[in-house]
DNA sequence: GTTAGCACTCCAACACTTCGAGTGCTAAGA
DNA sequence: TCTTAGCACTCGAAGTGTTGGAGTGCTAAC
């Protein structure tokens, strides 16, 4: 167990660390704070710390800086409340004081405006669409042949997919299958959407519907949608990676854009960490995501009525300023969970 | 005006440049082509041509680079048409001949594949909806006051936005506007929707309709989708902008980096040139746009039954391989606008 | 008009030095 | 036993000098 001390100066070279990118050395740490001990003491705590994993020392005559574990008994204990700046809270307020009506509209804001107030890089999962239920099955013939497919969810998510119908299908064959279709489906949980396309739909229709494959056709098509997209990515601030000094090197961020321009829904959860409700860090090399693992990642989970349904991400160097993005995080993940639960369930306006 | 020698000076050290990026000696020139002109010579023509502006010298001892004279010199007369490697014609044929029913999809596609292909950075204008016609509008309420606003068109595309519905509006009145709206406003182009709407519609459905506010607002919630977002904006291949030698300065790309991110159709389309129907480039300063002043962009514009509708550019340094480029996209250009015309008009599937 | 030869220029790379921030260690003091 | 002043030591960053090579322009000969 660290002594009193030994917490302080830890805490304190993280924190000089973040806000100067700079090692730092024991007599800048005894003058630049009020510490009243001396360098040489320091010294000595400086070296014990070194021994127990918790800083390194880029080289012999440099001064230390955290170290990965440093980080995470920095984050785990250190990294206690404190108030953000206040024109930060103003910044956040503003934005969920708006009243922008489409979740997916919140959602892009809050992903920029993150990125703004921390200069990092923001990756935001959009709510998870497969449970969300079915609440309306439309479809729009174009020309001979094609048809536009449209799904509307509970939670007023559009989804839309372009199908084949057969050529000589009638409009009021179209509308037949329409209305059989919403009254089927209605209330499914899009997650179901393709089971109960075969168990339940499938076998009833077969017999009593024109144009059954068509029917199943639009669905499989509308069931592929959700499959590879469960839900949107959000990406802001890629670009403030290059304000940091760890990725001044190109060919350091390089890879770290490519995988951000790449990311799908699947990668981006796999490196967002969902479990619990709680604000989860990942620092440097506890990333699984290769690109991230000069990186750290702090994460937090959103939710409507109480069920998480997406995630927050700030991703920034090692040397990141946990505490702020943490607090911010905080923030925005309740705010942002209280302004779309009150969206959906279609309270005061 | 050049002489025959001096054009193919010109042409063989842009191109020598454009390959290896290093300034070009003469004796480099007289060796690596099969010239049959001695250094010296080319000397001589190469002083001529730097007086005449086609050329740069770094310094004294350093060999010449294209001014931004000479690469204009060289796409205007010297970038005759040339070969394209196969596997390039390939991976082009190849996409194109994808079944991919969506519009959307197939832009999507072409946009990361003319980056794969160039290692440039690519940036499309999907089709402006402007000049779709409205298809079918439809309402869906959600839960009290809310509803979702569907807008298709002729083309397939389709948009939604929420939209505040009078409390007590009955289901009965929904269908009853939505009907009308359709009888009304079916095969109005997008960009009359608004002049439309109160010219026409509103002072003859003022009297007749109830709820007649809840529709004017629908309706103007939908012309305002358009309004601001006249067609997406798709980016490929970003990072890119990060292997090129130019760029590996990080304050030299950040500009252009967030550029990019923040770009939405209107800047977007302020940096591609649109004049004509052929093929245009943007050497350097010639661009309008900031943080394009050190690059080069090529832009093609592709359409749908011989209507221009949107554009592709390709942005990389100035240093471009405008050859290649310039063949790409105009393959390209021609190969999308027959896809989606195809597509569009419910051809042969 | 072309080309060989030559003196000249200038950058890139490397070695060398200096400077300063920072360390570890020791010994004295509380 | 803990703290601290003092000191020798280390090492990188930055500056200086040197060298080598690629490239030029010019001149004179072909």
């Amino acid at each position: 167990m660290l002594t009193q001390r030994q917490k302080m100066i830890l805490a304190a070279i993280v924190e000089d660390y973040v806000r100067y990118a700079e090692p730092v050395g024991s007599r800048t740490l005894s003058k630049h704070r009020g510490f009243q001990i001396s360098p040489a003491t320091i010294r000595n705590e400086m070296a014990d710390l070194e021994d127990l994993g918790y800083l390194d020392q880029p080289h012999t005559s440099a001064g230390r800086i955290p170290s990965q574990k440093g980080y995470r008994f920095y984050v785990d204990h250190l990294a206690t409340d404190s108030e953000v700046d206040p024109e930060t809270i103003v910044a956040l307020r503003a934005l969920f004081q708006e009243q922008m009506s489409e979740v997916e509209r919140v959602i892009q804001q809050t992903t920029t405006v993150i990125s703004q107030l921390t200069q990092y890089t923001t990756l935001v999962l959009g709510p998870k669409i497969h449970q969300e239920k079915i609440k309306h099955i439309q479809l729009i013939p174009l020309s001979h042949g094609t048809a536009v497919a449209i799904l509307v969810t509970d939670a007023g998510h559009v989804e839309n997919r372009q199908v084949h119908l057969s050529e000589d299908i009638s409009s009021d064959a179209v509308a037949r299958m329409v209305n059989l279709l919403n009254s089927k489906l209605q209330g499914t949980p899009l997650a179901n959407l393709r089971s109960h396309l075969y168990r339940e739909v499938a076998t009833e229709m077969a017999n009593t519907l024109e144009y059954f494959e068509d029917a199943i056709a639009v669905l499989d098509e509308l069931a592929t949608v959700t499959d590879r997209n469960p839900g949107k990515v959000y990406v802001g601030g890629a670009a403030n990676m290059l304000t940091q000094p760890e990725f001044r090197d190109v060919d350091k961020v390089r890879p770290l854009l490519e995988w951000l321009e790449q990311a799908d829904w699947y990668t981006a959860e796999h490196a967002l960490p969902v479990a619990g409700s709680k604000l989860q860090v990942r620092i440097g090399q506890e990333n699984e995501v290769e690109p991230l693992r000069d990186c750290s990642v702090v994460s937090a989970t959103y939710s409507i009525g109480g069920v998480p349904v997406g995630n927050i991400g700030v991703i920034g160097p090692t040397r990141m300023n946990y505490r702020r993005v943490m607090h911010i995080l905080d923030y925005v993940a309740s705010a942002l969970s209280n302004v779309i639960t009150e969206r959906l369930s279609g309270g005061s306006w």
